[in-house]
DNA sequence: GGTCGGCATTGATCTGCATCAAGGCGTCGC
DNA sequence: GCGACGCCTTGATGCAGATCAATGCCGACC
């Protein structure tokens, strides 16, 4: 359900301090009582494992927060001040090497927390793709409220199992697949986490930049453009304004399975 | 401290069950009570966490298991019957395609550990690398024996952090270093988790083949021993039998970093 | 409505690493 | 001792994808 998201300590030196998050009085902070009763990704997150006594405590801890596109939710090496749990829009997560280089580890989608390792820095940075709405929680809060529930760490556990299976796939993408592959596979991949959270269809929704999905599959920008026409070409799919309609799913499966 | 090794199921279709693990009888099976007394990788490993009388425990589950050099400990996609401890020797876990091209998504060195995640399928395969023990658990008790113990589910929980920062920087390196910076990366880690599990030297034993770097750093074997004799013929080290002796942290840092 | 800037596409060329190929060297079995 | 095999190194060549460069497209802003 998830794409890596756990944050943590590296053995990386680190800069920056996590961006300013408390701008409560712009207007696009809330401390909204009972957000959780109607959250759209309840069920798809990890607070499923809650308790609706144990749910209203949590959403007393929680801050709604608005992040417009482009703007960064906190910075790899960053003391980890806050956990979030995305409920709208998409967050890129990545690390950067010193030349500029970047990497993109994962695209987080509504249903996604990020801060999952609990760890005092964050390991990658994020931020918003497209304007995205989080739960926000202060990482000390969060941790004494997990702090007797086994329950909910086994499930933040069980999350972040399936995260490290993620990361472990994409190493193989990463390492061991044309680019043909790693684009087929990055497609269908998203269309299947869009389809768990409710948004089940062949039209592909591609928020996020060539650049940035260039980053997520070691390529580069003019490779995907290139992949996407050929794939186009050989009608595997269509290019849509801000996405991709696939048209052949056995063209796109013979390529992302092997 | 570790290396990717949390095990789980992924979306994949999977093949072949578990090896048969219970050859006691044929010697290189124990019940080894008091094994944990001295453990030499005890306080690197999970284990670390529990109070004595809770090691008696545990102690009684395990199985100390030795697996000669190639073999597999268990296969990807299979029933995840067991848990290990790796307490000597080096271990591989590894993703392979249907055609073949496979992907070493890490080392296990004594003291890490294999299924952190307590999923109920191996996401990847595991082979000894070098002639390795280790204590395994049935997954089923080691599961009820966690069950009510979060002390240690809050350090697999750090555990699996720290391994999904370990991929995460793995991704990077996959996606978008050169040959040069990838060799000097790997050594160096290396020679860091040696380290840490108390073997600080120059010289970093390499007990994998050049086929394995390959296979991890997403290279194939000729450009591996093309990039050790550059880095050689540049002082940066010299290759020895079975390693490499590291010469220049200057220059390897400097490759490694960025 | 026009210009500007950001993003995507397409083409031409280059290059880092893969592929193909040939030995070298150490170890094992007989 | 020596042939065979596995593993590593080294050299020659090829190619997938990077780089360099030009153009197109569209929305923002004045």
């Amino acid at each position: 359900m998830t794409l890596a998201s756990l944050e943590m300590t590296t053995d990386h030196a680190m800069t920056f301090a996590e961006l300013p998050a408390d701008t409560c009085g712009t207007g696009d902070c809330k401390h909204a009582r009972g957000a959780c009763d109607d959250c759209k990704v309840r069920l798809f997150s990890v607070c499923a494992a809650l308790e609706p006594d144990e749910l209203d405590e949590l959403d007393r801890l929680s801050q709604v927060k608005n992040y417009p596109a482009k703007t960064m939710l906190f910075d790899q090496g960053a003391q980890a001040g806050a956990v979030f749990n995305v409920t709208e829009g998409v967050v890129r997560l990545y690390k950067s090497l010193p030349d500029g280089r970047r990497q993109i580890v994962g695209f987080a989608l509504p249903g996604d927390f990020l801060g999952l390792a609990m760890m005092d820095r964050y390991g990658v940075a994020a931020e918003a793709v497209s304007p995205a709405r989080v739960c926000r929680f202060s990482r000390a809060a969060f941790l004494s409220y997990v702090d007797g529930k086994p329950h909910l760490l086994r499930r933040m556990h069980e999350f972040a199992g399936h995260e490290l299976s993620l990361a472990q796939d994409q190493m193989l993408l990463l390492g061991r697949r044309n680019a043909d592959e790693k684009v087929a596979a990055f497609l269908l991949n998203l269309q299947a986490r869009y389809a768990r959270i409710g948004q089940k269809s062949v039209t592909v929704p591609l928020p996020m930049s060539r650049q940035d999905i260039a980053d997520y599959l070691g390529l580069t920008i003019e490779t995907v453009s290139r992949t996407l026409t050929k794939l186009a070409k050989d009608k595997a799919l269509v290019v849509v304004p801000d996405g991709v309609r696939l048209l052949s799913m056995d063209k796109l499966d013979a390529l992302a399975a092997a």
